[in-house]
RNA sequence: GGCCCUAUCGUCUAGUGGCCUAGGACGUGGCCCUCUCAAGGCCAAAACUCGGGUUCGAAUCCCGAUAGGGUCACCA
């Protein structure tokens, strides 16, 4: 029979154990697997890791499905959707498992073993002192069931353990590093099934991997050294070898006196040194604390995608830094949109070294791609956020706003740096220091009437005809436009930077305006 | 410590023997624009880890060193 050369469908996955949140180097290992996927017309598998089965499964669970369903990675089989090739959850297949480990023992590629914890610890550091491979004796192997029975009588607890060929040579292909070869020799009979039943990460892996027809693992570059092992009980009970791709890890950021450690969330203080890392951060933060958010490091921490979520950023923005984080289309080509990214990713073209994490190029993509967003789109993005923070925004006004600004809404959450325009005229807060530079001293004290008079009978009360006649005002005292714009800046918004005066001024429109005047004066002249 | 992986500007990267006096992007510095803050425009500084080979010619190939990382003990 000639060999067709089958189509196999592409079917990868992405396996988190339930943390309670999403990581954001997880999230790129994600995307790599989503994106192979969708570019072969194939499926994206996600599947839980709890293996050491932990109590709140759902509740761990529910921020990293939240996280993909922000991103827009959606997923054809797994948790909330189902599928043919369930469970997707790791603790739901023990019983699975252990007839995986029962074939392996059947077949003499695995053991029963009895050393205890301390007894393995001690082989081990000896064999670290003597610089040989860390590589377990076998001594406390049960070959039969009198010999279980024996060490169980002495009290011991039995796991089983791979047992590993003592020669010979592991050849796996990797697609972006090629060639792997490692001697078996030197290879761990690794612990399959623990003394409590429970079965361990490398076996329950193998045989998800099976079950759910993943044809290729694409997976952080920490289980390259993995591989053979899962290699040897793969094929031990039968399965296809699937086709691998290691990628290189997320590194932290450069700080001082650090190497390429992966990036951790737990490190958060010490990224804290690198100032750009700082700037994403303190950005956040202030969105955060306007929105009355207690900000934990557990859940508000640019190294968790939740951050960008609350602050405002945009899925795409973040997947575009993201993708480039270890894969390039050319040198050049910076800008991608989800489509283009399905349709151009490939493995061939992921580097190999780890790739520092830059919270401030992923805030570059970000501005960019909020500066292109609709009008429309950044008014729904913006509108949560004024709700949140107490305010009632009218769709005109945020409108006006959100145009106004222009490129100074970099995140939604940005909109709350200009709630002096939905602030009630009353209730308008002044920055004092902003009030004493520009209001209360010298000149500016003696140029409010004026300015009061100017706004009252300006007409129209427009941009060009707000300009000319407050000119003409600085002019005929000999001041210059700079400090009497200002003034007026301080007057209706009680803040030093925002939009153009005139353009503040046109967007308030001359009633509240004059409101405001005459609420700051009137303030004023109560305390004096 | 054994084994494995990696190594181009501060950072992400292009580069697969001559097109490289090494290109792009973020960041940084300067200038311009300007009523504040942004944005924008222009310009600049900034890298092939080191040492040997191979070759007419090496960032690119080979070897070694160094550095970083991963993994190996009932974490995933």
């Amino acid at each position: 029979m000639a060999p067709e050369p089958r189509r196999m469908t592409v079917r990868t996955r992405f396996a988190p154990s339930p943390t309670g949140y999403l990581h954001i180097g997880g999230v790129r290992t994600a995307l790599f697997n989503w994106l192979f996927a969708r570019k072969h017309g194939g499926q994206f598998i996600l599947r839980i890791d709890d293996t050491d089965q932990q109590r709140n499964v759902a509740e761990a669970l529910q921020p990293i499905i939240d996280g993909f369903r922000w991103l827009g990675l959606d997923w054809d089989e797994g948790p909330e959707v189902g599928g043919p090739h369930g469970p997707y959850s790791q603790s739901q297949k023990l019983p699975r498992y252990q007839e995986a480990v029962r074939q392996l023992l059947d077949k003499g590629l695995a053991y029963w073993d009895y050393a205890t914890p301390e007894e393995t610890k001690a082989e081990m550091e000896a064999a670290e002192k003597e610089r040989r491979p860390k590589i377990y004796s076998r001594r406390w192997t049960a070959e039969t069931d009198a010999d279980r029975k024996r060490f169980e009588a002495e009290g011991r607890k039995g796991s089983v353990k791979a047992k590993m060929p003592r020669d010979g040579v592991c050849r796996f292909t990797d697609h972006v590093r090629g060639i792997v070869e490692v001697p078996w020799a030197g290879e761990q009979d690794t612990v399959i099934q623990r003394s409590d039943g429970s079965v361990t990460y490398n076996l329950a892996n193998v045989v998800d991997d099976f079950d759910m027809k993943i044809s290729h693992v694409i997976r952080a570059e920490e289980h390259l050294a993995n591989t053979p092992r899962q290699i040897f009980m793969l094929e031990g009970l039968g399965y296809p070898r699937p086709e691998y791709a290691h990628l290189p890890f997320v590194a932290e950021p450069p700080i001082k006196g650090g190497g390429k450690n992966k990036l951790s969330k737990r490190k958060i203080a010490s990224y804290l040194t690198n100032a750009e890392f700082k700037k994403v951060y303190d950005h956040g933060k202030a969105v955060a604390d306007r929105l009355g958010l207690r900000g934990t490091p557990e859940t508000f921490n640019p190294v968790l995608t939740d951050f960008y979520q609350t602050v405002g950023y945009l899925p795409a923005a973040v997947l575009n830094y993201l993708v480039l984080l270890g894969w390039s289309l050319d040198g050049s080509t910076e800008e991608f949109a989800v489509a283009q990214m399905k349709e151009l990713f490939s493995l061939e073209r992921v580097t190999k070294g780890a790739a520092s994490f830059d919270a401030k190029k992923l805030f570059a993509f970000q501005e960019r791609a909020m500066v292109a967003l609709p009008t429309a789109e950044k008014v729904a993005m913006v509108t949560p956020y004024l709700v949140r923070a107490g305010f009632t925004p009218y769709p005109a006004m945020v409108t006006a706003i959100v145009e106004a600004a222009g490129p100074r809404l970099k995140v939604a959450g940005d909109i709350l740096d200009y709630t002096e325009f939905f602030a009630a005229d009353d209730q308008l807060v002044y920055d004092p220091k902003a009030v004493a530079e520009n209001v209360t001293g010298e000149p500016a004290a003696g140029w409010v009437v004026g300015l009061r008079e100017v706004l009252a009978t300006t007409e129209p009360f427009d941009v060009p005809t707000l300009k000319a006649a407050v000119e003409a005002f600085a002019a005929a005292r000999g001041a210059k436009l700079k400090p009497v714009s200002q003034t007026l800046r301080v007057l209706v918004t009680g803040k030093e930077v925002g939009f153009g005066t005139f353009d503040t001024l046109a967007l308030l429109g001359r009633e509240r305006c004059l409101a405001r005047i005459d609420g700051i004066m009137g303030e004023k002249g109560d305390h004096s």
